[in-house]
DNA sequence: TATTGTTATACTCTATAACTATA
DNA sequence: TATAGTTATAGAGTATAACAATA
């Protein structure tokens, strides 16, 4: 053993692959896990940000950014304090997730007529036009999630999980 | 407005909240997020892990750390790339994660007999008497949670997601 | 005094690369 | 060559603190 204090300094040799191999799964008992529903919660979540992630790699999307253009585009002129109360994304957070987005061109923040300290935001024609696009991917990712847990349980989970709150 | 470039420097006066206050909820439309099974799976998630988060404070133990914990209980000698794999945690995260967790004397990294370059993983016998207080906890949360969203959904949820995968 | 938006910092988590010891 | 475990680093995401402008 000893296998620690004689490391790498960007030495760069080769790619090396390091990421979790497909494998076959080892089938461990998962005792009290097993009554846990946030566990199988956050499994399946993991798989629906990866599949997510990378069905709209090539729009450089991230599942936030998605959520918060849709917020927009439902609620033009509404200020980053809503938008952000109603994603559960901290005003910090969402303040520079705007920033890349106006950088972009894809989102403008105007003045408020009736609060000078709020932004009104809205999409620009460039930010509908990529939108359009990025909605037609996330159909495609929402298909193949319906595809991986079955279409039955996809409709029976979005009604149970749809109607609290 | 013109509100960048003038900022703190560790400056330190008062404490100042600056959480997301309660408030009531502004009832936006969510567009084509109503559609999309990884927003409310999301939404519950996110109230998961903060409940079990602050439910857990006292024992300084996060999600991850619960679950690597149960499953090591569940199956004592197993080595860090099955637990992981099961898990769906980087090896790399993971190593850290044992680390942090042998500091505390939770758990034991022993040679394994068959395979000089893995670990077996225990528990120690203050690892056992610590996660069962860490248990007892864990239950409350699950209550919390069934009280959150409804016994009954609660209970449908567990079905849905248990059967699959 | 409180709120909106901003910047900064610290920590968790994920992903990746590179290394060692061993198979 | 491949695998198990380690360390390092970079990027998201979360949480918190502090600030300027405004209410």
């Amino acid at each position: 053993m000893k296998r620690r204090r004689s490391v790498a300094r960007a030495a760069k040799t080769k790619p090396g692959k390091n990421a979790a191999p497909p494998k076959c799964a080892p089938k461990l008992a998962l005792g009290q896990l097993d009554r846990h529903l946030g566990y199988f919660l956050r499994r399946l979540q993991i798989w629906v940000f990866q599949d997510f992630i990378e069905t709209l790699r090539s729009m450089k999307v991230r599942p936030a950014q998605y959520s918060v253009l849709l917020l927009i585009e439902a609620n033009p002129g509404r200020s980053q304090a809503v938008i952000g109360q109603t994603l559960g994304i901290e005003r910090a957070r969402l303040a520079r997730l705007l920033h890349e987005m106006e950088r972009r061109k894809w989102v403008a923040r105007r003045a408020s007529g009736s609060d000078a300290r709020s932004h009104s935001l809205h999409l620009t024609a460039d930010g509908e036009k990529e939108l359009a696009k990025i909605k037609s991917l996330a159909e495609r990712h929402e298909a193949r999630l319906a595809d991986h847990v079955g279409p039955k349980r996809h409709r029976q989970l979005m009604d149970l999980l749809r109607d609290f709150g």
